[in-house]
DNA sequence: ACGACAATTCTAGGAAAATCGAAATATCAA
DNA sequence: TTGATATTTCGATTTTCCTAGAATTGTCGT
């Protein structure tokens, strides 16, 4: 659960949030750090700061391909952490996603 | 999208984390804090400032009644981060979700 | 080997978050 | 109204995170 932890962290910054969301997009062969960069319009150190939490904690893989380091989002991480919510986490809303169901919360103490 | 950002850094914390999922498994109803602090173990202050985080950013929510405040998840608002996750987020994976493809990242340079 | 380029690591300051004891607020019961 | 219980707010400390310039590492082309 440690795992999900700091993934769900990782998640929890608007720029680390924006740079997942644009490699979604970006497939599975991802974009290197430059074309990020010219995205999301932050200092290369930070920047870098970022995808190295994203990739520290599952969510995102890198590899080399000569002078460029290509980040894409690691799917089968990813999908492990949307399980972990959808089933395990949220067992119960699992039958009733979208429902919503109404609570209903008046009187009930236990003493 | 600054809402959920706030969701997923509420959750990016391990203790709470612990408590959204003890509220999950704790029903509709929800739990009073007395009942969350015997599970969790920590210092009031330090719980109510968790239950606060995780109900400002929607994820929770809280009745009064009588003496016990009790708190319980949102489904709706969580229902609608999962969405985020699985839809609007990871739009590729939602096709593919409990699959998790075999990536192919192997010789793939665009220079 | 050298110069240019891609990206990371180092370093350090400032901002924000976590923590928790103590004091305050709210509700109930007698 | 007093005392007990439930929970939050206040205040202060410590830790962790964000940021970004400067220095460094790695790779390529010539």
């Amino acid at each position: 659960m440690n795992r999900y932890v700091e993934q769900f962290n990782a998640l929890g910054q608007k720029d680390r949030l924006q740079i997942f969301r644009l490699l979604v997009r970006a497939g599975p062969q991802g974009n290197c750090v430059e074309e990020i960069k010219r995205r999301v319009r932050m200092p290369g150190s930070t920047l870098s700061h970022h995808l190295d939490a994203l990739t520290r904690c599952g969510l995102l893989t890198a590899h080399r391909s000569g002078r460029f380091i290509y980040y894409a989002i690691d799917w089968a991480r990813t999908a492990k952490l949307i399980r972990f919510m959808t089933e395990d986490c949220c067992a119960d809303l699992h039958a009733t996603l979208g429902a919503a169901p109404a609570r209903s919360l008046s009187a009930n103490h236990r003493t």
